[in-house]
DNA sequence: TTCTTAATTATTGTTAACAATATTTAATAA
DNA sequence: TTATTAAATATTGTTAACAATAATTAAGAA
């Protein structure tokens, strides 16, 4: 198994939420499971922290990020703008063909709905929005999306759980590629966002988790 | 000589273009040079590939990276999309002491520039982006305009050379500051995005230098 | 010469042993 | 008991030797 394999294993494990946050990761433990040397764990560790997957301490290992709730809410409104630059550059240069190719991910996402195949509804869901950074053809545009998306998973695991209402609507993405066909950036942009505060109000509205201030704890009765 | 140390003085001896794109990147070289054993170079070449600062081939080792034309207008548009959100969000929420910081740092922009302290203009300027970013508040925001800031000076180096024109004008960041003062984002947006397309453009009019396609070269006379 | 192949050298990649640090457990004293 | 210290264990960090690959040079054949 390649360091490219448990780096993916590894990414899965967390958005499946089989690895809660603040999962400890032992370097020789990994090795074990996966079968590669504890060189290649130390490897993909420092890449998934670097991406803010996990945590590193020195001295102390690599454990799942918990992102804050701050982070949250800041890494949903940097998509938001990227989303919209996304879609302000596609709009106006988008191909019949390459409609036609987002109509039939609708499809396949729909059907996946209807079949209450929840994670693939998922999945295909966000092949959607990484499609869309695709056809911009701003490469470092998608490079960043994709960024975001990898780390959006475990800020709605950490503070919203498991819960299906987190997740995109097919309608509303149907509603995004009709006015991106309608030539209408303005409206895709809108209804993106709409899109992405429908769950990002979701964090907003939950308080961060009381601070173990000791202080405080003691002196509040 | 610590693996940060390291990873800092070859960031800037890009930046400084002493080390002009394409570079070679040897491990024993370079270990020797800073002192270090190669796996901290090997680390530290592994991270500035990450941030796209080298380009990394298995078995062939490292070198500065050549972004290419088509990454540097990317690089642009995607910098103005986040310059854009930060001065969105820093505007409707600046403090009265927080203009104050912002117009002395130009003061001494100014200074430096007036002074002909080209390379300390040039890294002030650098830090009112920043500071922008910073004062809005978004670490996700902050955190990939910085990534965009590392990447930028290679670009600007491999397709504009050291020309002190491919600067900021510290008129521009003035302006800037006196739309985000008087309350009025879009205006400031505005600013900023001239400001950055005035480098911008010079890119964007060089042409992509000629692929070297063998079948194109040999059939053309 | 010019091309091909082999040998040499240089460079990157991997590994296992060791070192340093943190964590847990056990032992002792109050 | 509880707190404190010491020992044992577990875990991470570093290193130097080795392996694998690439690049260079030398040698030989056309």
């Amino acid at each position: 198994m390649s360091e490219d394999d448990v780096l993916r294993q590894i990414e899965q494990a967390v958005i499946d939420h089989r690895l809660p946050p603040g999962t400890k990761l032992k370097e020789v433990q990994l090795a074990e499971v996966f079968g590669v040397k504890r060189g290649t764990i130390r490897k993909v560790l420092s890449r998934l922290a670097y991406s803010r997957l996990v945590d590193q301490l020195p001295n102390r290992g690599a454990s799942v990020a918990k992102p804050s709730v701050k982070e949250g809410r800041d890494l949903f409104a940097t998509r938001r703008a990227l989303e919209a630059a996304i879609i302000q550059t596609l709009t106006p240069q988008i191909e019949k063909t390459q409609i036609k190719q987002l109509r039939a991910m609708l499809d396949q996402e729909r059907n996946a709905y209807d079949a209450r195949e929840s994670k693939l509804a998922l999945s295909l869901s966000v092949d959607f929005h990484r499609q869309l950074a695709r056809m911009s053809g701003n490469s470092v545009l998608e490079e960043y999306l994709n960024d975001i998306i990898r780390r959006t998973p475990l800020v709605i695991l950490t503070h919203l759980g498991a819960d299906p209402q987190n997740r995109c609507r097919n309608q509303e993405h149907e509603a995004i590629v009709d006015a991106i066909e309608a030539g209408n950036a303005k409206k895709a942009v809108r209804i993106m966002n709409q899109h992405l505060l429908h769950i990002e109000n979701r964090i907003e509205s939950k308080k961060e988790p009381a601070r173990a201030d000791l202080a405080t704890l003691l002196l509040s009765t």
